[in-house]
DNA sequence: ATAGCCATGTAACCAGTTACATGATTGA
DNA sequence: TCAATCATGTAACTGGTTACATGGCTAT
């Protein structure tokens, strides 16, 4: 389980209530990795239990209270030890791939259709980190320093989408009966190490 | 849940044991769908109960007995069902890139040597896909016809794993202190549609 | 012997999703 | 009055992983 340690980066970044940590899983580092509020109130819950995280109660004129966590000595204790640790690749793990993998003429249409429409997706989210982008490179040369590690996940993204992007065109071309391709993919750039 | 589909199309190409399916998770299809023997026998057991699968018991003299699965009509109905029905796009899901997002200089040795352990894996994976894309190609026209599909499925983990060493690469590249780009990775290929 | 493949299963646990629930404040 | 945002939670369910379990056959 990486929910725990992903909280715990996000609260060493920075202090902040469940519903904060919620709205920054929502933006920046929700797009490789995920969670609604229900996880995200509990597993703190489950962090205080065992003493990663603490927090204050602030109270506030305009909205309801806030409990204000932040990660203890413990924690950060945690997140090293996290960190001499293998995480493991996530596998590729997409039932869209499963249709086209067996799609039959009969279901060929509709899966062109729902291919056309996880495009329009795709380009949204594109677009989205397009835009990120382009605000981190509006900034300074010191903000973009401080933020290279961020933007390095970006990029992630933004490979990923556009792989997406390229696959989902040739998919629909072929669906449809375009012509197979009469060279591989590869060969590859050679790779660095 | 996509496992009883992805089981239901791998019988449709194909009645096999759940052993059989198990392996065939381990090869093709399982480098975009994954499943576990206990996954693959227990939702065999759950498709048989509700008819959308039934099995003959074959008698095998070096080995022990097989229950050979194959897709009722019902279960044809099923995929049918499924394929009229949208799927929703998987998110990138990655512990790696919460490391990235988050590692101190006093983490960064260590991820280093961490995406250089993942590299290498995805070294391997290509390696794997390319042999196997070699393989589609030395097929007659006709056969490479009958295995548009499942090629088509092969191409997308190549662009996946294509993507995932690229950015492997620069992200130690910058870890290590390398010079950040000056340019974003966008502008992007004009879509179609 | 012993490792590896064939073949099938149960049980416990963990993580993630969906549904249900409450309640204040702000702006259109 | 209605929708949106802030703020926090419980409960039930589903899906996935890990551990445990059995047993024969084949090749080194």
């Amino acid at each position: 389980m990486s929910l725990r340690h992903a909280i715990l980066v996000l609260l060493q970044d920075h202090p902040g209530s469940g519903y904060d940590l919620v709205s920054r899983f929502r933006s920046g580092i929700g797009h490789f990795w995920n969670a609604t509020h229900q996880q995200v109130y509990q597993e703190l819950k489950q962090l205080s239990r065992e003493r990663l995280v603490q927090h204050e109660v602030h109270e506030q004129d305009e909205a309801p209270d806030k409990k204000v966590y932040q990660v203890t000595r413990a924690g950060r204790q945690a997140l090293g030890d996290w960190y001499q640790q293998v995480v493991k690749p996530p596998k590729l793990r997409d039932a869209l791939l499963v249709k086209v993998y067996g799609a039959g003429p009969k279901q060929a249409p509709g899966l062109i259709q729902e291919l056309e429409q996880h495009r329009l997706l795709q380009q949204k989210a594109l677009a989205e980190y397009q835009s990120l982008e382009a605000h981190y490179f509006a900034q300074d040369r010191a903000t973009r320093e401080r933020f290279r590690q961020p933007y390095l996940t970006l990029r992630r993204g933004i490979r990923y989408v556009q792989g997406t992007l390229e696959w989902i065109d040739e998919a629909i071309d072929w669906l449809r009966g375009g012509k197979l391709p009469t060279r591989p993919l590869l060969p590859v750039r050679p790779s660095k190490g």
